[in-house]
DNA sequence: GTCTATATCATGATAGAC
DNA sequence: GTCTATCATGATATAGAC
């Protein structure tokens, strides 16, 4: 029936929202339940139980967090430009995605292994690695060793992704009201792009 | 009696494990007494229940994550200086406590006001950003506007920390194995006082 | 598909013997 | 101080009426 995908949606939004501020262990079927304006016997037509509910959600999280960063870093693009492509995707996929990062690394760190076997296949398992290595040294002038572009890769994703993280503590600490700090993260992708630049000169 | 601080100290440092691995919802009470080797009604012998057992750990690690970070921001040092010595010191200091931030940041952010009230000062609100504020403009020459020094700001903390928080994510999309990772985290104080220094230019 | 009632289970907490 | 046994609660999950 019609009802169907209707309810079904309305339950996946609000488990969304429900795992992303309370964690997997935290979140509870009758809040979710409540957040859907649904019957809490409903979840379970839908969903086997809380962890294949959970898995859904969380599958497609890790995904998105994923998605953006492989394709640039798969490219033939010269190091500077993959640099600053990634600033400019990133910044721009995690402004309307606050949630993600904070979700994803939180889950993931309360048990690793078993994360990585149930959501990522087990040929991803050093990509990145790969990905940055030195393979095209046909390039032009200065290369950057591979140990470097690791930690200018460090410092690429740790500038984006933590404000998202603690975004609490800096509202608080920097006293921000409102959409404050929105408009602050609205100039760091300008501002990610300009300390690249400086940093890998 | 003598067994007295050392069961309790025992207990402290299993919770501290636990609740450091899974956060409050998801720690078990049973698995810090077997952490602690000790029986699970002795954790209530020791502390009223779960949630005193939590306040006792988190409030210790909320304070270790700020006092470094205050007293160089209160200092009178020049702008300059006060970031090379904030990446030196904070570096070295969340490499010797790395759960400390996954930790405070995931907790506060599953209920931020509840953990302000009850773990800050009202008066700590906004501190960071009138201690950036250019009250000492008599300094030599260039100064640096208050919004680049708010950049500044998260640039650092981001670089410093974010490693740590993501850190299974790295090793396993970097494929480090043993101490690898702990490697190139003890190159990143040098590192990111490089960067520092290159981005203020 | 939706709802109510209830079974089942896990876990935090308590009481009391030693 | 330490241990065992037990309780009380709250949450997930199921059965079955509509």
């Amino acid at each position: 029936m019609a009802k169907d995908n209707e309810t079904e949606e309305k339950i996946l939004i609000a488990a969304r929202l429900e795992f992303q501020e309370k964690g997997l262990a935290g979140a509870r079927m009758q809040a979710i339940a409540d957040r859907a304006e649904v019957n809490k016997g409903l979840l379970h037509y839908y969903f086997k139980n809380k962890d294949s509910l959970f898995n859904a959600i969380f599958s497609k999280a890790i995904r998105q967090l994923m998605a953006e960063i492989f394709p640039i870093l798969e490219s033939k693009l010269p190091d500077y430009e993959k640099f600053q492509r990634l600033a400019e995707r990133y910044t721009e996929h995690i402004s309307k995605n606050p949630e993600l990062p904070k979700f994803v690394l939180g889950e993931i760190s309360k048990n690793p292994q078993e994360f990585f076997q149930r959501f990522l296949p087990e040929n991803a398992k050093g990509a990145a690695r790969k990905m940055l290595d030195n393979q095209q040294s046909e390039q032009a002038g200065q290369e950057i060793s591979v140990v470097d572009k690791q930690h200018y890769f460090l410092d690429l994703i740790s500038m984006v992704l933590l404000p998202y993280i603690a975004r609490p503590l800096i509202e608080f600490f920097f006293a921000l009201e409102g959409n404050e700090f929105n408009q602050i993260m609205s100039e760091r992708k300008t501002h990610i792009q300009t300390v690249m630049t400086k940093i890998m000169k």
